[in-house]
DNA sequence: TCTTGACTTAGAGCGCGCTCGAACCCGTAG
DNA sequence: CTACGGGTTCGAGCGCGCTCTAAGTCAAGA
């Protein structure tokens, strides 16, 4: 598979693709006798774990470990492990953030349907008044 | 308040608000007869909510057009919620995807946690071996 | 044979969101 | 009076993660 291949399917672009494996990210590809880029389709499910540790947050120094322990095989997976249990929980976090910021969207949205309830309520003649909205004056 | 106590109590720098204030993303603050910035209290509630628009991913350039919305004052209401809402289905969007990647990355660990046992279990004598996790030679 | 288009490398540039430095101004404590 | 610990403005610089340009190579199709 060549560089504008895999850009299609994985969804990068070949330019990241390439620098991607400049940075370490993605292991050196062997190259055909026009010394182009080779791809098995293997690649695809690395590309795609890192774009989860990349939708996840995960900066791409701490990717570039991960990926380094990749490549040292055998031997490291405890400390992969451990690295992506400590993800995990950042994630988790981050979870329960968006969350609770969601709860706090959800009221100021609220405050401005009330808002715009009582514009209604204003602009209709007074029998359409409904439950109460007003203070009463 | 000055700009040294307010950076104290909202969290953020003191040349991190003098940015916002530049950009528009804070009001312009009133300034004492030293030219010192003097801040009302009220601010920190208006720096609290920017702070959960930072958090679920609203680019800055999108904290202006809701800073802007909130200084022109009443009648901005029905763009500001729009704009609310809009980002909130964005955060729920983000959420899901937050939580199918703990999912994978779950699955990844437990892979993790298998290869060690199996492992642990090489390294035990035979009457130790537990709940055949070894295929059959 | 010539053109087209995808590939190669090295390195510069960009958009974002700050972050910091320089040079200066003030008010207060010693 | 002087030193110090704030504050001020303006503008440059930085870390991140790409993104793009330039100049060249190569293989296949008209």
């Amino acid at each position: 598979m060549k560089i504008g291949d895999l850009a299609k399917r994985s969804g990068l672009t070949a330019h990241t693709i390439r620098y991607y494996e400049r940075i370490g990210l993605l292991p050196y590809a062997d190259r055909n006798q026009s010394r182009h880029r080779d791809y098995d389709a293997s690649i695809l499910t690395w590309i795609e774990f890192l774009g989860r540790l990349k939708t996840t947050g995960m900066p791409i120094r701490d990717m570039l470990r991960y990926a380094a322990l990749r490549e040292a095989g055998a031997g490291t997976e405890a400390e992969r492990r451990a690295l992506l249990e400590q993800h995990r929980e950042r994630v988790r976090a981050q979870v329960d953030e968006l969350n609770a910021c969601l709860l706090v969207l959800d009221t100021k949205i609220d405050g401005y349907v009330e808002t715009e309830q009582r514009k209604i309520d204003d602009d209709a003649p007074e029998q359409h008044r409904i439950r109460g909205r007003r203070k009463p004056a």
